[in-house]
DNA sequence: TTGACAGGCAAGCAACCACTTGCCTATTGT
DNA sequence: ACAATAGGCAAGTGGTTGCTTGCCTGTCAA
């Protein structure tokens, strides 16, 4: 539970979660290439490895082996607990 | 915007806001008590200062001076932000 | 008025985090 | 077979963060 809020604190993080709800199964290359061609971001492959491992962790993507590729999937379901755990309501004047 | 998301990667910051949500207005020694009383912890009166501190610059809480105390309102204005930016969706199998 | 109460400021510290560097493993294509 | 491709492991590092300690300010009640 601590673990989906972690994750998403990190901007770099965040744009993997844009890029994977855009398209699943991205590998770690075509993940690395997105953040530097669309976000200016270019961070070492390893970082961006890291950052996947978090996310994993997290419960927030699945990545799952085909041959000598690792395709990433996303999963928003952990993000549900938090609008479920602070309901909407109108901000106090 | 990065600021919502740190705010609430920390544990002690989203019992505040459970506790605020259950009622608004509420003193920085109030949340200390609380924090012991029904979570057993017992951060020190800065510590939970420095938290609301965090909260507020992240605009999830309000503080207004009233004499001599200070009382803290939630705002879950910007968790919104949170479920619009990843839509709910099944996950894959 | 003066002590008690509610809170603020700032320095110091240990733990954590994002990131890099260097090297290694596994799969694929020619 | 072997080079290229895709990815993994682990140690090291600088910056951030959560927390404490010590002292100071402002407000209220007796």
């Amino acid at each position: 539970m601590t673990d989906v809020f972690k994750a998403i604190a990190d901007e770099t993080r965040r744009l993997l979660l844009d890029e994977l709800l855009e398209r699943d199964e991205q590998t770690l290359f075509e993940l690395c290439s997105k953040l530097a061609m669309r976000h200016g971001l270019t961070p070492t492959r390893q970082a961006v490895s890291q950052h996947l491992s978090v996310l994993e962790q997290a419960g927030l993507v699945r990545a799952e082996r085909r041959g000598r590729y690792r395709l990433h999937t996303i999963d928003t379901a952990p993000l549900a607990q938090i609008s479920e755990r602070w309901p909407q309501r109108e901000a106090p004047r």
